[in-house]
RNA sequence: GGCCUGGUAGUUCAGUUGGUUAGAACGCUAGCCUGUCACGCUAGAGGUCGUGGGUUCGACCCCCAUCCAGGUCGCCA
């Protein structure tokens, strides 16, 4: 093997096209395929930029011979002229010359590769840093890193000051579970990792920087999913003396400038703005994939004094009877993939799916004999149906009935091929409820986190009826992902005070987890505001990823471990002993 | 923690009523080839069928357990 001394690299493949004919150019990268024809080897040497194809003569014998030694993934150096080609490949962008070798140095060898094209998730991990050769992988990456530098351009050209925070930091039991450090110094103590840097964004708005943003890591010891990952990256923004439309405003811009550049796409502004209520009502999801239609409808009124108990328990109970209409799609939908249909909504822990089918044969419905005439015809005109559809009911709690509806209109969207994969539907969920009730904990709990503002005219609500109460919080969402949310924070000590007790925290409690941020708020506090993206789901979605691991050099997998370096492993009893940790399952080697 | 899918050559996969010696492509090895670009041609090596039990005269195939990977529900203030 060779190394590079007295040569010297003119640029990447890519730079040199017919305009550089006539030039001596050296390159370095790695072999791909080497087409040995005899008296003649092709070999296509790829870097970072993509790749030109070196040619190998029997004018030179030995460099030919050489030429042959070289394998798939060996690195390469080849000095050579670039010439015109005696036949040009069109599917390439330096397909109209080649260079014809002078020199070549192998300057390393590499054994057959463990994985291929369309490896499997494990081998691609086990062997990661191989996988990030592959061009769709470095297209992503590059993609990231573009979004990352606009991400920075656009808030410091809007006046924001990115300002690291600590990962090291307090833990908050509240929401995800923390990541934890044991700290060496303070015998039994532990640092948590952020989930996000919530509070210290907040006191910096305390603070007077007036704007602040950050790419910022984030951990949350949650499972994982094909959209999250346990470590991951959020662009983070706040903003003083704010109201929610300021928010939404400056970050259209930045959306509006991260779609231009990186996919050439003109998002109109502003963008559409739906409260919370609609959207669950409307897609049962409080992330709407406004792609499709399929919407929800309420049938309650019409199947209320049905013969059909299913239904008309739900609605005595507080629930409800919805409804989507799937238009024109009969003839995709045969009875095999509506029962499949009636599997896929269980796992929402929907009891049942009824349906209501209209053909040539007329109505066909396996709740029709609980329906009188009417009732039936009543609840196809009130659902639009006409011959070719097929309607999907759903009765239970409100939860369930949007939970499994929601999934339902985009399982059938995906199934029968509706969603068109070139459109990018941007829109504002705005109006959440400010508190949900945990029926696990047996207490509201705050739906963004305890430090979202209130909406002004419901706040008078909090004691007598705090479901009601909603909240200047947002989310911005795209075709049914969330991208990112946000809020307008408390800056009012009493406000959040109240706002713990209606969390059901005792004022020790409240003190011992969020005290310096209590204390901090009475030395003048602005109002203020602002949004996190997920940053990893946002490249994902830009490059059409199908796992946001693909968008992630290093990502984890299902289990938060990591193939290739074997992270979490066991560590020596020296180092636990230092630390003042002690563990119930140990290293047994 | 629950449910679903997958695990067969280095890699990607095929392998039906359970039946002799488990196949293909790519990669690898050797040889031939002057215009290839998915180069072509010839020959060859390469497998404890994830692991452990069980049923059977006989298991890649059926059953049980377990491990790994993926998806998902719960979870993700």
């Amino acid at each position: 093997m060779e190394n590079i001394e007295g040569i010297y690299r003119s640029g990447l493949a890519t730079e040199f096209n017919e305009n550089n004919i006539g030039q001596t150019v050296t390159l370095m990268g790695w072999a791909g395929k080497v087409r040995d024809i005899g008296q003649l080897v092709f070999i296509d040497l790829r870097d970072r930029s993509g790749i030109m194809q070196l040619v190998v003569e029997q004018d030179d014998p030995q460099l030919l011979k050489k030429a042959q030694g070289v394998h798939l993934e060996y690195v390469i150096a080849a000095t050579g002229v670039i010439r015109q080609r005696s036949s040009i490949n069109p599917n390439i962008p330096t397909g109209q010359v080649e260079v014809k070798v002078t020199e070549l140095r192998i300057l390393s060898k590499s054994e057959p590769l463990p994985i291929q094209d369309n490896a499997n998730e494990e081998n691609r991990l086990q062997y990661r840093y191989l996988d990030l050769r592959s061009p769709e992988m470095q297209a992503n990456l590059l993609l990231r890193h573009k979004l990352c530098n606009i991400t920075r351009n656009y808030y410091s050209d809007n006046g924001f000051l990115e300002i690291e925070t600590p990962i090291l930091i307090k833990s908050t039991p509240e929401g995800a579970r923390d990541y934890l450090v044991p700290s060496r110094v303070h015998p039994g103590k532990f640092y948590a990792l952020p989930q996000s840097p919530q509070m210290y964004k907040q006191l910096l708005m305390l603070s007077g920087f007036d704007r602040y943003f950050q790419i910022a890591k984030c951990f949350r010891d949650e499972d994982l999913r094909a959209d999250r990952q346990p470590e991951f990256t959020q662009i983070d923004l706040e903003m003083s003396f704010v109201h929610v439309d300021d928010v939404l405003t400056v970050n259209e811009g930045f959306l509006k400038k991260a779609f231009k550049e990186l996919k050439g796409i003109d998002i109109e502004t502003p963008l559409p703005r739906m409260p919370w209520k609609e959207a669950m009502e409307r897609f049962g999801s409080d992330k709407p994939d406004t792609r499709f239609g399929l919407e929800l409808v309420n049938i309650s009124e019409q199947v209320k004094n049905c013969g059909f108990k299913v239904f008309t328990d739900s609605i005595e109970n507080g629930g409800s009877v919805r409804a989507i209409n799937a238009k024109g799609l009969g003839d995709k939908l045969s009875r095999k993939t509506i029962d499949s249909l009636g599997e896929f909504v269980k796992t929402y822990r929907a009891k049942g799916l009824a349906w209501i089918a209209i053909n040539e044969e007329g109505v066909k419905s396996p709740i029709a004999k609980f329906l009188s005439e009417e009732e039936l015809s009543a609840i196809i005109a009130k659902m639009g149906a006409e011959k070719g559809d097929t309607i999907f009911i759903v009765s239970d709690k409100d939860k369930v009935v949007f939970d499994s509806l929601g999934a339902l209109r985009i399982e059938i969207a995906k199934r029968c091929d509706l969603i068109d994969n070139e459109k990018y539907n941007l829109l504002w969920v705005t109006e959440f409820p400010l508190l949900e009730y945990s029926e696990e904990e047996n207490r509201y709990t705050a739906m963004h986190h305890p430090f979202t503002a209130p909406m002004d005219e419901d706040w008078e609500f909090v004691d007598t009826d705090p479901a009601r109460v909603r909240a200047k919080a947002y989310d911005i969402v795209l075709n049914g992902v969330e991208l990112g949310g946000g809020s307008i924070r408390i800056f009012n000590p009493d406000m959040q005070a109240k706002m713990f007790e209606v969390l059901g925290f005792t004022k020790e409690q409240a003190e011992n987890r969020f005290g310096f941020l209590i204390d901090a708020f009475k030395y003048g506090a602005p109002p203020h505001g602002g949004m996190a993206y997920g940053l990893d789901r946002f490249v994902m979605l830009l490059t059409g990823s199908e796992s946001i691991r693909d968008v992630i050099a290093f990502p984890k997998v299902q289990n938060a471990s990591e193939l290739m370096s074997g992270a979490p492993d066991f560590v020596d009893a020296k180092q636990l002993e230092e630390l003042n940790v002690s563990v119930t399952k140990a290293n047994e080697e």
